[in-house]
DNA sequence: GAGTGGTCTAGACCACTTC
DNA sequence: AAGTGGTCTAGACCACTCG
């Protein structure tokens, strides 16, 4: 079953298209068949095809070329959590983020990863992010072991920077969206001198859940960073 | 001049709305003209027509309804301050945010303040913003005098709980967008007293740039509130 | 040069609102 | 019933990319 009869064309195509993209029947780096390819095969016009496309465009899935093709697109979440921070580089290039793995454990999930993840058989893995050598954030990753099989073990030097590439080419789990929430709190002793910071003093807590394509919750993680370095922008209107 | 002639027919369009709708040629609450009509009047097919209208409703500027027409938009900028900070009520259903006047003076204007407005001449207000009788956030507005001029002694009975609808009513000046920034420091004395916390205690601080249609800066806002209330959500993706 | 997406046209029929 | 926006068609020409 594909999705309601009653729904525009349009809607159905997107939905149809969101399926595969899902399913990984294109995979990144490739370019998607072409709007006439797709307005001949599913007997719609270009134009109908055309708002599929765009629609999956405006929900950042995908992204277009002109001249070249239609292409997946891998949005850079890891990123988003820098954005929060204020980089405060000296005239040099901005350097790129490193992360320190601390440890990884298979465990038993705290209550409210539990029911966002809908397991307490958990994978639990902390981490340390800096930039230019400066402690900045400290993570503490819950996944959950069914779908992570194995990732504790996995050897350090295959896994990079970025945990969700590792995710898509291990596991081939796609992190189609995040939910961020910030709130303000004081350090604990670990956390504290991992940030180069005291005991009690104010950090930044960032709590994010990220889903898969499908909608369900892949990933619960608590990232902290110093209240200070914390500057975060936004745009309305 | 309306804009470049090799733009787009539907971008040309677009904009030559967007002026209009910033000249108050179309007051709120009153249907613009049908895509009939305007691809009439520009010598446009319909469908170039509803892509200009269509990037207007995406920026939030219009509103379609089917059957009856398209309508302005009044977006509720006050309200997106109080996406900030926990409501926590009791039950109950969520109240109505009030104000507070506190001051308001004619004066000049510091120097990063006097940057984003283009001048120094100003009025500055000082206002208190509560919910459910809990003070929830101290505020200091800039606006330039010279477009708001006699702003400082208008009644306080003839401002509501709202700047904005005051800005369009009686100086025709639309809030099109916002800019805010998020950081955290400590509240000095004064701060502290209209927030029922204690001097050196952590706040979260909101600094706005609002800005009109023809988007010259038009207000700066800072946001005082406490750091224990403040959560913020986004989501990603 | 062949193929891609970007823009644009001039219609059609439908669902919905308004009078 | 008349007018509005919502969906959809079957073309056209253009700008761009790539081999």
């Amino acid at each position: 079953m594909t999705s309601d009869r009653r729904l525009p064309a349009y809607q159905r195509l997107r939905d149809e298209m969101a399926r595969r993209i899902a399913e990984g029947e294109w995979g990144p780096d490739a370019a998607l068949p072409s709007e006439n390819r797709l307005s001949a095969e599913h007997a719609l016009s270009v134009g109908t095809v055309r708002k599929a496309i765009q629609q999956l465009v405006d929900e950042g899935l995908l992204e277009r070329r002109q001249g070249s093709g239609t292409y997946l697109r891998k949005p850079a979440f890891d990123a988003t959590l820098f954005r929060f921070f204020q980089i405060r580089e000296h005239g040099a290039a901005t350097s790129i983020p490193t992360s320190r793995l601390i440890s990884r454990t298979r465990t038993h999930a705290p209550a409210h990863v539990c029911e966002t993840l809908g397991t307490d058989d958990v994978i639990l893995i902390h981490r340390l992010r800096c930039l230019s050598e400066q402690p900045l954030l400290c993570e503490e990753i819950y996944i959950p072991a069914a779908r992570f099989e194995g990732f504790d073990t996995i050897p350090e030097t295959e896994i990079g920077p970025l945990l969700y590439p590792v995710y898509f080419e291990r596991y081939g789990i796609f992190v189609a969206r995040a939910e961020d929430e910030v709130h303000f709190g004081t350090a604990d002793a670990r956390t504290a001198s991992h940030l180069g910071t005291k005991e009690g003093h104010p950090i930044a807590m960032i709590e994010r859940t990220a889903f898969d394509m499908a909608g369900t919750a892949i990933e619960w993680r608590l990232a902290c960073g110093r209240a200070d370095r914390f500057r975060y922008r936004s745009r309305i209107g």
